[in-house]
DNA sequence: CGGCAAACCTGCGAGC
DNA sequence: TGCTCGCAGGTTTGCC
Protein backbone atom coordinates (compact mmCIF):
# COMPACT_ATOMS: atom_id res chain seq x y z
CA UNK A 1 0.00 0.00 0.00
CA UNK A 2 2.46 2.65 1.23
CA UNK A 3 4.60 5.06 -0.55
CA UNK A 4 4.94 8.98 1.22
CA UNK A 5 1.25 10.15 0.01
CA UNK A 6 -0.21 6.70 1.16
CA UNK A 7 1.64 6.80 4.64
CA UNK A 8 0.89 10.91 5.16
CA UNK A 9 -3.32 9.78 4.24
CA UNK A 10 -2.35 7.11 7.34
CA UNK A 11 -1.17 9.44 9.36
CA UNK A 12 -3.74 12.05 9.16
CA UNK A 13 -6.32 9.76 9.41
CA UNK A 14 -4.81 8.57 13.16
CA UNK A 15 -4.15 11.74 14.24
CA UNK A 16 -7.95 12.42 15.23
CA UNK A 17 -7.96 9.70 17.17
CA UNK A 18 -3.95 8.82 18.54
CA UNK A 19 -3.17 12.49 19.44
CA UNK A 20 -3.28 13.52 23.30
CA UNK A 21 -4.99 9.95 23.53
CA UNK A 22 -3.85 7.59 26.52
CA UNK A 23 -2.79 4.35 24.96
CA UNK A 24 -4.07 1.77 27.59
CA UNK A 25 -3.21 -1.50 25.91
CA UNK A 26 -1.03 -2.95 23.23
CA UNK A 27 -1.69 -6.09 21.91
CA UNK A 28 1.78 -7.58 20.33
CA UNK A 29 0.28 -11.10 18.80
CA UNK A 30 3.08 -11.62 16.60
CA UNK A 31 6.42 -10.10 16.89
CA UNK A 32 8.29 -11.47 13.57
CA UNK A 33 7.70 -8.84 11.51
CA UNK A 34 10.58 -7.53 9.01
CA UNK A 35 12.66 -6.63 12.07
CA UNK A 36 11.31 -8.41 15.30
CA UNK A 37 8.75 -6.26 17.69
CA UNK A 38 10.79 -5.28 20.84
CA UNK A 39 9.48 -7.43 23.62
CA UNK A 40 9.16 -4.27 26.42
CA UNK A 41 7.11 -2.20 23.40
CA UNK A 42 4.07 -2.60 25.46
CA UNK A 43 5.05 -1.96 28.21
CA UNK A 44 6.79 1.06 27.04
CA UNK A 45 3.79 2.45 25.48
CA UNK A 46 0.99 1.25 27.91
CA UNK A 47 -0.11 4.19 30.21
CA UNK A 48 1.86 6.63 28.09
CA UNK A 49 -0.06 9.37 26.21
CA UNK A 50 0.67 10.28 22.31
CA UNK A 51 2.03 13.89 21.63
CA UNK A 52 1.92 13.65 17.97
CA UNK A 53 2.26 10.84 15.17
CA UNK A 54 4.74 12.52 12.73
CA UNK A 55 6.00 10.87 9.34
CA UNK A 56 9.54 10.92 8.10
CA UNK A 57 9.28 9.49 4.42
CA UNK A 58 7.79 6.04 4.95
CA UNK A 59 8.13 5.85 8.83
CA UNK A 60 4.97 6.58 10.88
CA UNK A 61 6.61 8.03 14.50
CA UNK A 62 4.33 7.76 17.90
CA UNK A 63 5.66 10.00 19.80
CA UNK A 64 4.79 10.09 23.22
CA UNK A 65 5.16 12.14 26.36
CA UNK A 66 7.16 9.47 28.07
CA UNK A 67 10.27 10.14 25.57
CA UNK A 68 10.07 6.54 23.63
CA UNK A 69 8.43 6.76 20.19
CA UNK A 70 7.12 4.36 18.41
CA UNK A 71 8.70 3.31 14.31
CA UNK A 72 5.79 1.94 12.44
CA UNK A 73 6.60 0.92 8.97
CA UNK A 74 3.70 -0.42 6.82
CA UNK A 75 5.99 -1.98 4.33
CA UNK A 76 4.33 -3.24 0.77
CA UNK A 77 0.81 -4.79 2.31
CA UNK A 78 0.62 -2.96 6.06
CA UNK A 79 -2.44 -0.95 7.09
CA UNK A 80 -3.90 0.58 9.81
CA UNK A 81 -7.96 0.15 10.90
CA UNK A 82 -9.49 2.52 13.27
CA UNK A 83 -12.25 0.46 15.51
CA UNK A 84 -14.04 2.83 17.46
CA UNK A 85 -16.88 -0.16 18.81
CA UNK A 86 -15.01 -3.17 20.13
CA UNK A 87 -12.86 -4.75 16.79
CA UNK A 88 -13.88 -7.88 14.97
CA UNK A 89 -11.99 -11.76 16.30
CA UNK A 90 -8.33 -10.80 14.80
CA UNK A 91 -7.08 -12.18 11.39
CA UNK A 92 -3.83 -13.95 10.90
CA UNK A 93 -2.21 -11.06 9.78
CA UNK A 94 -3.54 -8.51 12.53
CA UNK A 95 -0.04 -8.37 13.77
CA UNK A 96 -1.07 -5.35 16.86
CA UNK A 97 -3.35 -3.03 17.87
CA UNK A 98 -2.91 -0.38 20.23
CA UNK A 99 -6.03 0.36 22.59
CA UNK A 100 -6.97 4.00 24.17
CA UNK A 101 -8.38 4.60 27.14
CA UNK A 102 -11.75 5.55 25.30
CA UNK A 103 -11.60 2.23 23.88
CA UNK A 104 -10.71 3.07 19.89
CA UNK A 105 -8.48 0.27 18.94
CA UNK A 106 -5.65 1.17 16.29
CA UNK A 107 -5.14 -2.19 14.59
CA UNK A 108 -1.60 -2.73 12.63
CA UNK A 109 -2.63 -5.60 9.69
CA UNK A 110 0.36 -6.84 7.50
CA UNK A 111 -0.09 -10.09 5.27
CA UNK A 112 2.99 -9.75 3.74
CA UNK A 113 5.03 -8.79 6.93
CA UNK A 114 7.55 -6.75 5.36
CA UNK A 115 6.35 -4.16 7.70
CA UNK A 116 7.93 -3.18 11.09
CA UNK A 117 7.04 -1.64 14.56
CA UNK A 118 10.13 -1.08 16.67
CA UNK A 119 10.92 1.62 19.75
CA UNK A 120 13.40 4.23 19.54
CA UNK A 121 14.11 5.72 23.33
CA UNK A 122 17.16 7.78 22.69
CA UNK A 123 15.83 10.80 22.58
CA UNK A 124 17.34 11.37 19.44
CA UNK A 125 15.00 9.13 17.25
CA UNK A 126 16.68 10.74 13.36
CA UNK A 127 19.54 9.22 14.52
CA UNK A 128 17.82 5.60 14.71
CA UNK A 129 19.40 2.98 12.20
CA UNK A 130 16.40 3.29 9.99
CA UNK A 131 16.25 7.02 9.70
CA UNK A 132 19.82 8.12 9.89
CA UNK A 133 20.67 7.28 6.25
CA UNK A 134 17.27 8.64 5.03
CA UNK A 135 17.19 11.42 1.89
CA UNK A 136 15.62 14.27 2.45
CA UNK A 137 11.85 14.33 2.67
CA UNK A 138 10.58 16.04 -0.63
CA UNK A 139 7.76 17.69 0.48
CA UNK A 140 10.22 19.86 3.34
CA UNK A 141 12.49 22.73 2.76
CA UNK A 142 15.67 20.23 2.65
CA UNK A 143 14.53 19.59 -0.98
CA UNK A 144 15.06 21.50 -3.94
CA UNK A 145 16.47 21.16 -7.19
CA UNK A 146 20.53 22.20 -6.14
CA UNK A 147 19.93 19.52 -3.64
CA UNK A 148 18.56 17.02 -5.79
CA UNK A 149 21.12 17.55 -8.93
CA UNK A 150 24.04 17.43 -6.04
CA UNK A 151 22.44 14.24 -4.95
CA UNK A 152 22.16 12.89 -8.67
CA UNK A 153 26.10 14.34 -9.18
CA UNK A 154 28.38 11.50 -10.57
CA UNK A 155 25.90 8.30 -10.12
CA UNK A 156 26.07 5.75 -12.93
CA UNK A 157 22.46 4.28 -12.35
CA UNK A 158 19.21 5.15 -14.05
CA UNK A 159 17.99 8.10 -12.65
CA UNK A 160 14.76 5.71 -11.74
CA UNK A 161 17.38 3.41 -9.28
CA UNK A 162 18.65 6.30 -8.29
CA UNK A 163 15.14 7.59 -6.92
CA UNK A 164 14.45 4.17 -5.92
CA UNK A 165 17.28 5.10 -3.29
CA UNK A 166 15.66 6.38 -0.30
CA UNK A 167 18.96 7.89 0.31
CA UNK A 168 18.73 10.23 -2.73
CA UNK A 169 15.24 11.15 -2.20
CA UNK A 170 12.93 9.91 0.97
CA UNK A 171 9.52 8.55 0.47
CA UNK A 172 9.32 7.81 -3.40
CA UNK A 173 8.15 4.17 -4.36
CA UNK A 174 7.32 2.45 -7.52
CA UNK A 175 4.28 4.46 -8.35
CA UNK A 176 5.64 7.54 -8.02
CA UNK A 177 9.12 7.27 -9.22
CA UNK A 178 7.11 6.37 -12.87
CA UNK A 179 4.72 9.40 -12.43
CA UNK A 180 7.32 11.69 -11.70
CA UNK A 181 9.53 11.04 -14.19
CA UNK A 182 6.38 11.06 -16.98
CA UNK A 183 5.45 14.11 -15.23
CA UNK A 184 9.22 16.06 -16.04
CA UNK A 185 9.94 14.23 -18.86
CA UNK A 186 12.75 11.97 -18.08
CA UNK A 187 13.46 8.58 -19.67
CA UNK A 188 13.44 6.20 -16.53
CA UNK A 189 16.98 5.01 -18.21
CA UNK A 190 18.62 7.98 -18.33
CA UNK A 191 21.94 8.07 -16.71
CA UNK A 192 21.29 10.00 -12.80
CA UNK A 193 24.08 11.69 -13.42
CA UNK A 194 22.86 13.71 -16.57
CA UNK A 195 19.86 15.07 -14.62
CA UNK A 196 21.21 18.42 -13.78
CA UNK A 197 20.23 21.90 -14.46
CA UNK A 198 17.24 22.30 -16.17
CA UNK A 199 16.18 18.88 -15.53
CA UNK A 200 17.06 18.63 -12.08
CA UNK A 201 14.61 21.83 -11.70
CA UNK A 202 11.64 20.06 -13.69
CA UNK A 203 12.39 16.69 -11.96
CA UNK A 204 11.92 18.27 -8.31
CA UNK A 205 9.09 20.49 -9.53
CA UNK A 206 7.41 17.41 -10.39
CA UNK A 207 8.01 15.04 -7.61
CA UNK A 208 6.72 17.74 -5.33
CA UNK A 209 3.64 17.69 -7.59
CA UNK A 210 2.92 14.61 -7.93
CA UNK A 211 3.26 14.24 -4.32
CA UNK A 212 0.91 16.93 -3.59
CA UNK A 213 -1.35 15.55 -6.07
CA UNK A 214 -1.44 12.13 -4.56
CA UNK A 215 -1.74 13.59 -0.70
CA UNK A 216 -5.05 15.92 -1.73
CA UNK A 217 -6.61 12.59 -3.37
CA UNK A 218 -6.23 10.58 -0.38
CA UNK A 219 -3.53 8.51 -1.45
CA UNK A 220 -3.98 5.53 -4.45
CA UNK A 221 -5.75 2.60 -3.69
CA UNK A 222 -4.65 -0.37 -5.79
CA UNK A 223 -5.96 -3.51 -4.03
CA UNK A 224 -7.68 -2.07 -0.59
CA UNK A 225 -8.35 0.84 1.42
CA UNK A 226 -5.54 3.57 2.42
CA UNK A 227 -7.45 5.99 4.79
CA UNK A 228 -7.69 4.22 8.52
CA UNK A 229 -10.82 5.18 8.80
CA UNK A 230 -11.92 2.91 5.68
CA UNK A 231 -12.02 5.75 2.75
CA UNK A 232 -10.53 4.89 -0.26
CA UNK A 233 -7.48 7.00 -1.75
CA UNK A 234 -8.55 7.95 -5.71
CA UNK A 235 -5.13 8.84 -7.20
CA UNK A 236 -5.11 5.61 -9.03
CA UNK A 237 -7.74 7.14 -11.73
CA UNK A 238 -5.38 10.02 -11.93
CA UNK A 239 -1.76 7.83 -13.06
CA UNK A 240 -0.33 8.94 -16.15
CA UNK A 241 1.21 6.26 -16.88
CA UNK A 242 1.72 3.65 -13.76
CA UNK A 243 -0.22 0.12 -14.80
CA UNK A 244 -1.88 2.03 -18.21
CA UNK A 245 1.22 -0.17 -20.31
CA UNK A 246 -0.55 -0.16 -24.07
CA UNK A 247 -3.02 2.78 -23.39
CA UNK A 248 -2.02 6.57 -24.97
CA UNK A 249 -0.33 8.50 -23.24
CA UNK A 250 -2.26 10.98 -21.67
CA UNK A 251 -0.10 14.30 -23.00
CA UNK A 252 0.48 12.88 -25.83
CA UNK A 253 -1.02 14.23 -29.33
CA UNK A 254 1.19 11.48 -31.23
CA UNK A 255 -0.53 8.44 -33.34
CA UNK A 256 -0.77 5.77 -30.59
CA UNK A 257 -0.76 3.42 -33.37
CA UNK A 258 2.49 4.25 -34.35
CA UNK A 259 3.70 5.14 -30.84
CA UNK A 260 2.42 2.24 -29.07
CA UNK A 261 1.86 4.12 -26.06
CA UNK A 262 2.83 3.50 -22.69
CA UNK A 263 5.57 0.69 -22.44
CA UNK A 264 6.43 -0.89 -19.44
CA UNK A 265 9.53 -2.60 -19.06
CA UNK A 266 11.46 -4.34 -15.73
CA UNK A 267 14.23 -1.95 -14.54
CA UNK A 268 16.24 -4.25 -11.05
CA UNK A 269 13.46 -6.36 -11.02
CA UNK A 270 10.33 -3.34 -10.88
CA UNK A 271 7.64 -2.47 -13.67
CA UNK A 272 8.57 0.43 -14.51
CA UNK A 273 6.30 2.74 -17.04
CA UNK A 274 6.89 5.67 -19.13
CA UNK A 275 5.86 7.48 -22.32
CA UNK A 276 9.14 6.79 -24.76
CA UNK A 277 7.47 10.07 -27.16
CA UNK A 278 7.32 12.40 -24.46
CA UNK A 279 9.94 11.13 -21.92
CA UNK A 280 13.90 11.28 -22.88
C1' DC B 1 32.15 1.78 -3.75
C1' DG B 2 28.21 0.98 -6.91
C1' DG B 3 24.68 -1.56 -8.98
C1' DC B 4 21.86 -5.36 -9.37
C1' DA B 5 19.34 -9.79 -8.29
C1' DA B 6 17.58 -12.35 -4.65
C1' DA B 7 15.44 -12.88 -0.41
C1' DC B 8 11.98 -11.95 2.96
C1' DC B 9 6.16 -13.19 2.91
C1' DT B 10 1.19 -13.79 1.38
C1' DG B 11 -2.65 -12.98 -1.78
C1' DC B 12 -4.85 -12.33 -6.04
C1' DG B 13 -5.99 -12.47 -10.87
C1' DA B 14 -5.05 -14.47 -15.39
C1' DG B 15 -4.67 -18.34 -18.09
C1' DC B 16 -4.82 -23.07 -18.95
C1' DT C 1 -13.56 -25.76 -10.73
C1' DG C 2 -8.87 -25.88 -9.61
C1' DC C 3 -4.16 -25.54 -10.38
C1' DT C 4 0.19 -22.87 -11.58
C1' DC C 5 2.42 -18.76 -12.68
C1' DG C 6 3.43 -14.10 -12.45
C1' DC C 7 2.89 -10.11 -10.23
C1' DA C 8 2.28 -6.74 -6.25
C1' DG C 9 2.80 -0.04 -3.21
C1' DG C 10 9.54 -1.99 0.26
C1' DT C 11 14.01 -2.77 2.07
C1' DT C 12 18.15 -5.34 3.10
C1' DT C 13 21.64 -8.57 1.93
C1' DG C 14 25.24 -10.39 -0.51
C1' DC C 15 27.49 -11.03 -4.76
C1' DC C 16 29.99 -9.33 -8.76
Amino acid sequence: MPELPEVETVRRGLAPVLENAHLKTVVVRREKLRIPIPGDLASRLEGARVVTIGRRAKYLLLEMDNAAVALIHLGMSGHMTIYKEPPPPPGPHDHVDFITENDVCVRFTDPRRFGLITLDTSDHVHEHKLLRHLGPDPLSNEFNAIELAARLKGRATSIKGALMDQKTVAGLGNIYVSESLFRAGISPKRKAASVQGGRAEKLAAAIREVLTDAISAGGSSLRDHVSPDGELGYFQHQFGVYGREGEPCPGCTCDWAKSGGIRRFVQSGRSTYYCPARQR
